[in-house]
RNA sequence: GCCCAGUUAGCUCAGUGGUAGAGCACUCCCUUGGUAAGGGAGAGGUCCCGGGUUCGAGUCCCGGACUGGGCUCCA
């Protein structure tokens, strides 16, 4: 009879005969160890419990201590879902229940329509399933039998995908009298998922294709233990006590409105916030050799025409017709910026040219993508485009991706991902002039020392990006910089420049954006920030609070000495008590509140109480000035 | 654009076919104050828009707009 050889974590070896299961060797281990388990891991692979083991290797057992058996919780809960769905709704088709990150979903095509209503009838269902301890056994069928089994009037999705599939063999799992397609691993029985909780509903496409029918998704997470279950939906509370739109509304910081959808109106302190943010940029985008330039929100359909936009992006774009000639509003920056580049004769000396506009777009997105701040119909760009040789590709994207880490670092956005997107199939350009400059970029990456995740597909019509993702303090992912080549649209438009060979060529353009657009960049700040915005970026940066009406007067010349040193400041002109207005003003989460009162006045100096550190004692304006200008410096 | 759900005072939200409500905010008056809510009075509504059912619609039905959660798309 074969023997197996395992490996067990102590470095210890075991061996057993073929046959033996995950379970059996728990159960020699000890019997809570047995009923703890969730799962094992054989050679790297992870493996029911009740399966006889595949064959020799390192060997574990997995328990609630392991982060990597939630996924498999996850899992089986997706499973257990369906069956309480199946079972309350007759008549419901399934499709795909995968983990996803923080849970699972279960996409489903059902009579009923579900709302969040039914949540708590599902999730009772579940729980009376997970008491009664189902036994979750896996079976191995042909699949041309399990294509019969399913069929394909009760389950065209399952059919449809096993179609596709060339496996002669597949599995299924049943639980009780449900079963469903899966590969596995699940838990041993459904006693393990006892902390479900049902979260949301929202249509998906069959497949993500927008041709097929739209199926019910219902998402949901599922943790080992109520604690966790518990800090699970804390955490999601206090996501939506960021969210941008309501602090933008707390802090006044700017609205949108019904009859124009997709357009922000800035408000004066969410106005200075992005003043500040502009400044910003200007201030690195110069220090970095960038020139800035600004180019007409309208172009006439003509140059559209030329530039490909009126093929390729003509559903985006807002257009207009004045005199028998027709116009489109911007939706990018870059054929005027090579109207620009145009003018005059260039030569090789001026490359590369990085030509920067804080570039106002307006994209005609359908309504249903709209969101917040973060995603609208009018926007800006810290835009830039780079006229360069195929040559300075390497140098000019490292050179992009220092800056864009240096200024992300100065948000505190430490963590970037790269990922790196190829031709997609609507695209202008010919396959060769594709190759060369994939080439070229993929080689710029390595230059630059970059990890990227391949994007297949997802390139610009023009050509292929880098796009960069940063990660805010609640681990959320942002897509915000993206640099992108780009030799077709020079060509189309015309752009040259003198060679060191006297000849004419054709330069390279890079599109490059950093924030990305600063609407949907500011909605991420306020987001991460919680509306407690950093010194250097906060719309008011202090807030003066006479002690009564009588020193009000002093209250203002203690103003106007700080705006004169450059400081976004406030006066609180309420006839309200003190404490009342420290707490309006801790509610707006103003990081310096300045108290003036008899003895301030008659001294000149503020009380200062900062944000977080509570009251720092009296200073002279001069003192709180520089204090500030070192809070700033170091982008606190 | 697609699926589902929502839309009531400036904001957050109650209101199951019979006289439109609360808290906060706002205005005025009193109070002139020392580190997270002083007191009183008042004003504020096309119940998203358009149709329909009904003696009667914020409430039921149909259509539309917008918002939200997603999908597709995307900065």
């Amino acid at each position: 009879m074969d023997t197996l050889k395992l490996t067990l974590p102590d470095g210890s070896e075991k061996q057993v005969t073929a046959g033996t299961t995950g379970l059996d060797i728990a159960m020699s281990i000890s019997p809570r160890l047995a009923d703890a388990a969730v799962a094992v891991v054989i050679d790297g692979k992870q493996w029911d419990l009740k399966r006889a083991l595949p064959g020799s290797g390192a060997f574990r057992i997995l328990t609630a201590k392991d982060a990597e058996s939630l996924e498999i919780v996850r899992h089986s809960s997706a499973h257990l879902m369906a069956q309480a769905i199946v079972q309350l709704f007759p008549g419901t088709k399934l499709a795909i229940g995968p983990v996803i990150e923080n849970g699972f979903y279960y996409d489903i095509d059902s009579p009923h329509k579900f709302t969040p209503d039914d949540f708590a009838a599902i999730e009772a269902k579940m729980t009376e399933l997970a008491g009664q301890k189902l036994s979750i056994d896996r079976t191995d069928i042909k699949r041309l039998e399990a294509i019969e089994k399913w069929g394909v009037q009760a389950e065209p999705y399952k059919v449809e995908m096993m179609q596709e599939w060339t496996d002669e063999t597949v599995s299924y799992y049943t639980q009780g009298d449900f079963f469903d397609l899966c590969r596995g691993p699940h838990v041993p029985h459904t006693g393990f998922l006892k902390f479900v909780k049902l979260l949301s509903v929202a249509g998906a496409y069959w497949r993500g294709d927008e041709k097929r029918p739209m199926l019910q998704r219902i998402y949901a997470t599922a943790f080992h233990d109520k604690k966790a279950l518990e800090a699970h939906v804390t955490a999601l509370e206090e996501a939506k006590k960021r969210d941008h739109r309501v602090i933008g509304r707390k802090l006044e910081l700017f609205h949108l409105q019904d009859d124009m959808p997709g357009m922000v109106f800035w408000h004066p302190q969410g106005w200075a916030l992005y003043r500040a943010l502009q400044t910003y940029v200007r201030e690195k985008i110069e220090a970095a050799g960038y020139v800035e330039v600004n180019t007409p929100s309208v172009a006439s359909k003509v140059l559209w025409e030329k530039s490909g936009h009126w093929d390729k992006y003509q559903d985006n774009m807002f257009v207009t017709e004045s005199e028998k000639r027709i116009y489109a509003i911007k939706p990018m920056n870059c054929p005027g910026h090579i109207q620009i580049f145009n003018q005059g004769l260039r030569s090789y000396r001026e490359l590369p040219l990085r030509m920067a506009e804080f570039g106002s777009c307006v994209r005609n997105e359908p309504s249903g993508t709209l969101h917040g701040i973060m995603r609208v119909r009018a926007f800006v760009q810290d835009d830039a485009h780079i006229f360069c040789t195929p040559e300075q590709i390497g140098q000019e994207v490292a050179d992009f991706c220092k800056l864009l880490k240096e200024m992300y670092a100065d948000f505190g956005f430490n963590e970037v991902i790269v990922k790196f997107s190829t031709r997609p199939e609507k695209r202008v350009g010919t396959d060769e002039s594709w190759d060369r400059v994939e080439k070229a970029l993929a080689d710029a990456c390595e230059f630059a020392g970059l990890v990227t995740e391949l994007n297949p597909g997802e390139g610009a019509f023009y050509g292929p990006k880098l796009e960069f993702t940063l990660k805010d303090c609640l681990g959320r992912h942002w897509q915000c910089g993206t640099i992108q080549v780009d030799p077709n649209l020079p060509e189309r438009l015309g752009a040259q420049y003198v060679g060191e060979d006297g000849a004419r060529h054709t330069p390279i353009m890079l599109h490059r954006a950093i924030l990305g657009s600063l609407e949907r960049f500011i909605g991420i700040l306020i987001e991460n920030y919680a509306g407690a915005f950093p010194v250097w970026l906060s719309p008011v940066q202090a807030t003066i609070l006479p002690v009564s009406e009588k020193f009000l007067d002093a209250a203002r010349a203690t103003a106007s000495a700080l705006r004169k040193a450059g400081l976004r400041v406030t006066v609180d002109e309420q006839n309200q008590k003190l404490g009342y207005k420290i707490r309006e003003a801790e509610g707006q989460r103003l990081p310096f509140i300045l108290v003036v009162g008899e003895k301030e006045a008659a001294s000149g100096t503020v009380s200062v109480r900062q944000r977080g550190a509570g009251d720092l004692g009296a200073k002279t304006i001069g003192e709180f000035v520089e204090f500030v200008a070192g809070e700033v410096a170091a982008k606190r």
